[in-house]
DNA sequence: AATAAATTCTTGACGAAGTTAATTTATGCT
DNA sequence: AGCATAAATTAACTTCGTCAAGAATTTATT
């Protein structure tokens, strides 16, 4: 587990830490809404938030405009003080780092991008501690600032911060949490990256108030964060989420060893060797590709078309087998969704199960610093929610 | 929701509830070990269990055999005495009532099968009081029964006790608990059918102690109920585990709309269809066609075992995005599953992404009274578990 | 046989967390 | 001004479970 004692926000008991996150989540909101929402009786509510405005965390906002009847005593809403402390987070490729500072409400205050000179442990651990320092030296953040999240692709443990296996850093077995601690002197919270965009659309973005939503994630691999019940699902064997792996035609053979996966048809490396093959030219590369099939090359424009109907196809038997409230699908590969929402949207449509089909779709492309924004937001949801691993 | 208030079982505490489940489910333990077990301390347990003795639904057994070092005093562990309750469970079909009789344990003491003569609501009330007047004076129940479950394939809402479609019977929006509890005097929880087998599975079944786990049926129509976190997946538009609805193949057209359903290759109609088709039989039956394949028809045998790669694929795609730790594959199509067990676990052997494949896979046919089992265990559940909807 | 050590179970005092019900506060309406 | 109304707060109380001490029941040792 992570070696430092995380600094803990005032959250005295459940129904403080229930309180805090409808509040951070759901905006403002006054004592007595606060109250029917979450089942507590108002005095508890009073109790629980009191700490907080004497922390800094919640403040009272001045009454706003009167709904109900029209008599009374007028609510005072309680409101996040989003500028009370800062977060760092950052994501880890094969190649670069991207870093943002965020607020409470995991917005972005500032942001940076470095290239990874190289992959050993040490090289990256002071590469991460240094580009720490510059986020935290752009801004008034230091002494807000008490969290670090930290997101890479590849089999993480949360618990004890150990990147278990990566395989585009080659690592295994490294105990990242504790030399990022040492290095940075901020508590370290450890993420794979997907779940960490998940985390955040659950509390900050899409997923907010829905109790079971997926992230999918579409480019150089196919992913997906699922919450069922409010909680993360994470496989009893640490696998969870492989749509990419889920097979939806006979065809092609998948680096898995399996057949018709997702992700052996829709992957950016997929379409990119499927355009090489129709359009004969072996040396050409993804944004070329794009540009062929917006200038309307047929065979290029079916190569992507085909896989939008892949991934209509997996949402599918997502949403057929959990019945999801809403969906979001994102990625770097997503800048290019105009070539094949229809057929996803359609595919997806024709094999959506009866109601389950009312699951809201959301298609949208991903900037590339909100990965690192899902790290940060990480690392808010472990300083105020002690529940979740 | 359902009139009667249900009787309630000396649960004091949200900690009573916790250890009499734990109990139930797992056998003989002492209360160290279920105080270990539940993160209790032992004197919340041994308080916990108390009104359960007092009002005879545990005992304290003779100290069993000794494990530990060898001095101490010995443990009594507490036992359910499953003979303290009985539970009557009915499955509704659109021909006939299976109906049992069950302890604590959901272990069935009595059962009866009754043909249904039409589907007017009135005569299915009559008929389902009849049969549980029935088996309750086939032996010494009906003092020691106040519960009890019907399950039936269709939209059921658990909460309210209301039917709100069943194809088989052709009903829409029927309160058939207050119905029964009327005709009966009995409380009543209802549940769909697949949802109710998962239920059995979870307490007294394969997926006692995981967390998360799935039932899947395989039969006229092809289902799954699943496990994540402990909870049931019920889906925000009330459809979930539609694994006969993942799409699996580029072929078949399903009558759900969608293409490749593993329902369209491997439900007991797709089977006859198809085998009709290769034998140019046009009356050949679900009967005969097993006989044929088993005789060794190669054109027949064959239909099965695409029937089992299109599950297997299936089960591939549940497993890659939940990760259960365990999957119970039964119906009343596995009674011919020695002609497809072979197919199935090969394609999801192949197809099952990394350390998913560790996911144990148990095939097992169902004895028709399971049905019946499931939703009497669903009863014993909605009485000792207030907590589930 | 007597004593020590180990382990399970029980007991009663205590404390944390949240509820209920009464009270205070702040507003609109007449 | 005075009353109605709704939000927020306060204080007493309830509930649940923990803690720490001790009773019970066994094996091991002198």
């Amino acid at each position: 587990m992570p070696r430092r004692t995380p600094p803990r926000a005032p959250i005295t008991s459940p129904a403080a830490a229930t309180v805090f996150e409808l509040l951070l989540t759901q905006g403002p909101i006054s004592r007595v809404e606060v109250a029917r929402r979450t089942g507590l009786s108002s005095a508890a509510v009073t109790k629980a938030a009191r700490p907080f405005i004497a922390a800094g965390y919640l403040e009272e906002l001045a009454s706003g405009e009167r709904v109900g009847p029209g008599a009374g005593r007028p609510a005072s809403p309680l409101a996040i003080r989003p500028d009370r402390e800062y977060f760092v987070g950052i994501k880890i490729t094969g190649d670069d780092l991207i870093g943002v500072v965020t607020d409470l409400r995991a917005e972005v205050r500032a942001s940076r991008h470095h290239a990874l000179g190289g992959h050993d442990v040490g090289h990256v651990v002071s590469a991460v501690a240094e580009l720490v320092t510059e986020l935290l030296e752009s801004g008034d953040f230091r002494e807000r600032t008490h969290c670090l999240g930290v997101a890479l692709s590849g089999d993480v443990d949360r618990e004890s911060g150990q990147v278990r296996y990566s395989p585009f850093l080659g690592w295994r077995d490294v105990p990242l949490a504790e030399l990022l601690e040492d290095a940075t002197g901020l508590t370290l919270t450890l993420e794979n990256d997907v779940k960490a965009l998940t985390i955040a659309e659950q509390w900050f973005g899409e997923g907010v108030g829905a109790s079971t939503f997926a992230l999918v994630t579409v480019g150089a691999g196919i992913g997906s964060g699922l919450v069922v019940n409010g909680g993360l699902v994470s496989g009893a064997h640490g696998v969870a989420g492989e749509i990419g792996h889920v097979p939806v035609a006979a065809g092609p053979l998948c680096h898995c060893g399996g057949t018709g996966c997702v992700e052996a048809i829709a992957s950016t490396e997929a379409i990119v060797a499927r355009a090489r093959l129709v359009t004969g030219e072996p040396g050409l590369t993804m944004d070329q590709a794009v540009d062929r099939a917006r200038a309307g090359d047929l065979a290029v424009r079916d190569v992507f078309a085909q896989a939008g109907h892949a991934i209509g196809l997996g949402l599918a038997a997502l949403v057929n087998l959990f019945g999801p409230e809403r969906v979001v699908v994102s990625g770097e590969g997503l800048s290019a969704f105009d070539l094949f929402e229809d057929q996803l949207r359609q595919a997806f449509a024709a094999q959506a199960f009866g109601s389950a089909a009312r699951c809201g779709l959301a298609l949208r492309p991903l900037p590339f610093e909100e990965w690192a924004r899902g790290a940060a937001a990480v690392a808010v949801q472990s300083l105020f929610s002690p529940g979740q691993p």
